[in-house]
DNA sequence: CGAGTGACCGCAA
DNA sequence: ATTGCGGCCACTC
């Protein structure tokens, strides 16, 4: 049973995270309070981390719109780069109008 | 099986 | 406003 509602829980962030528009970004609070773990934050964190890299992980920020990835591909660097290459302006390691480019899902389908 | 870690968030002092 | 602490969840040792 439980089991099963981790196996959700991921499969809900996969599919969450896959569906992050390019140009977009969204919070692991987001996505865990979408997921329906409120606080899950951190699982999110290692669900990325230990998850496919098939997913936009570099789009996911946390709340203060730094990116906290820095583990994907590139580091930093290619992070920064991915997040400008679809104009989205870093600034200092912080998502410029990040509150503008967060993307609001209209609830999981 | 038990304990520790971590790409986090919210609240209290 | 800033700093410190706890809590939640998943994964590894």
């Amino acid at each position: 049973m439980s089991d099963l509602l981790n196996k959700q829980f991921r499969n809900n962030v996969y599919d969450l995270v896959a569906v992050i528009p390019s140009g977009r970004v969204m919070t692991y609070g987001q996505i865990a309070t979408i997921c329906g773990h409120p606080n899950a934050a951190r699982a999110v964190g290692q669900i990325a981390h230990f998850g496919p890299s098939d997913l936009p992980w570099h789009r996911v920020v946390n709340k203060k719109g730094i990116m906290a990835s820095g583990f994907v591909p590139g580091g930093k660097q290619g992070q920064k780069s991915l997040l400008k290459d679809e104009d989205i302006k870093v600034v200092d390691d912080i998502i410029v109008n990040f509150r503008e480019l967060l993307w609001q899902p209209k609830i999981l389908s």
